[in-house]
DNA sequence: AAAAACAGAACTAAAATAGAACAATATGAT
DNA sequence: ATCATATTGTTCTATTTTAGTTCTGTTTTT
């Protein structure tokens, strides 16, 4: 996700405000770099921002923030391991409040629901959805986009993405993704009476 | 679901990535694969995206992105070559998925909104609810739990948490929260009609 | 034989560097 | 406070280096 220059950058304005407390300046960043002019720093934080690893206040002087690092731990699913303890140091302010990294989920994003279309030839492998984990269980999830207001009185309107838990029993009055005549899937809220849905 | 040629790429990248925190470049990859050509990386790479597992920012270098690994890949994932290949097929599921950690931002929980009572008297530091950063913007949010059931026409109903993006201009038909008497806290959609509101 | 993978090269695009002029902001003196 | 000055940030042009894409054949695999 980032270039070496980037990264350099990045881990420098880090250090630096784990350090000082005190953003440094494009000057300060063009020296830590071994460069002779600062339009080029002026790229690289454009380019950490765009990739959202740092964020500015527009028209600020030393107004960076690092919100977040490289991923120095490989992606992997049993292990990880912090190595950056610099960003434990960074002090805690008001506005730092909005900057705590918490942990989310990404489920992917099969499609839309209520379209006449079966779910599995809609699935995108490309599209995720960030949901906190603390908003979901264990089981398995994914999510679709909802079409049209046949569930307005229960708050998912058209356009909403719902979370879905997959395969499990129901209980009256669960909303769930019902497939009609294993074709349609569509967002209902269901109910049993002896025998018949 | 990956092809040999993809899952090794994939593991080189994720790896690289996580050593040093830059992705590597198509020559580097070429080298890694022991190829002598770069269009096959090119293949290869274009297969692992349109499979989900990496992501890339477009026309960018050096921007790929893992997203996920195959099932199997947390072991050994080095230079073991597998004799079984069968293994290696099993689809993917939804676990896989779950377990990666997106990015989240924390905000802070004030209180009910609608309740009748000020917000400031609401903050209570030990709520937070956790946001994907993706789907907030630069500002200064904060987050709120709606009572009542006067938004139900815009998905907002009794419960729901709404997240505010602080201290900005409003426009006609925005959703804001509204001080009514410097008091009452509601969330209303906002119409101005030659000054009034 | 057909499909997939590979090689090579030409081409296009992005990143990095530099210098300088300019605009905006912060700071210290009055 | 207001002004002048220093500091900091932005934008432009131009050049070099590095990286990414696409194409056409060839080889390997199935």
């Amino acid at each position: 996700m980032l270039t070496r220059k980037q990264r350099e950058l990045l881990t420098f304005i880090n250090v630096r405000i784990g350090e000082t407390g005190v953003s440094p300046s494009f000057d300060e960043m063009r020296d830590a770099l071994g460069l002779r002019s600062k339009s080029g720093v002026h790229r690289l934080v454009s380019g950490l921002e765009e990739r959202g690893f740092i964020r500015r206040l527009a028209h600020k002087a030393r107004a960076l923030e690092v919100i977040r690092l490289p991923e120095t731990a490989a992606l992997d699913n049993h292990k990880s391991h912090q190595k950056h303890p610099a960003q434990r140091t960074k002090p805690l302010s008001a506005s730092a409040v909005t900057n705590f990294k918490g942990h989310a989920v990404q489920l992917p994003l099969h499609g839309q629901i209520a379209a006449g279309t079966p779910i599995e030839a809609l699935r995108d492998p490309n599209n995720f959805v960030d949901v906190p984990s603390n908003m979901i269980g264990r089981g398995q999830y994914y999510a679709l986009t909802v079409s049209g207001a046949s569930m307005e009185g229960d708050g998912i309107i058209d356009g909403d993405i719902v979370v879905i838990e997959e395969g499990l029993q129901f209980e009256n009055n669960d909303i769930v993704v019902a497939l009609v005549r294993n074709e349609e899937a569509t967002l209902k809220r269901i109910e049993a009476h002896n025998n018949r849905i």
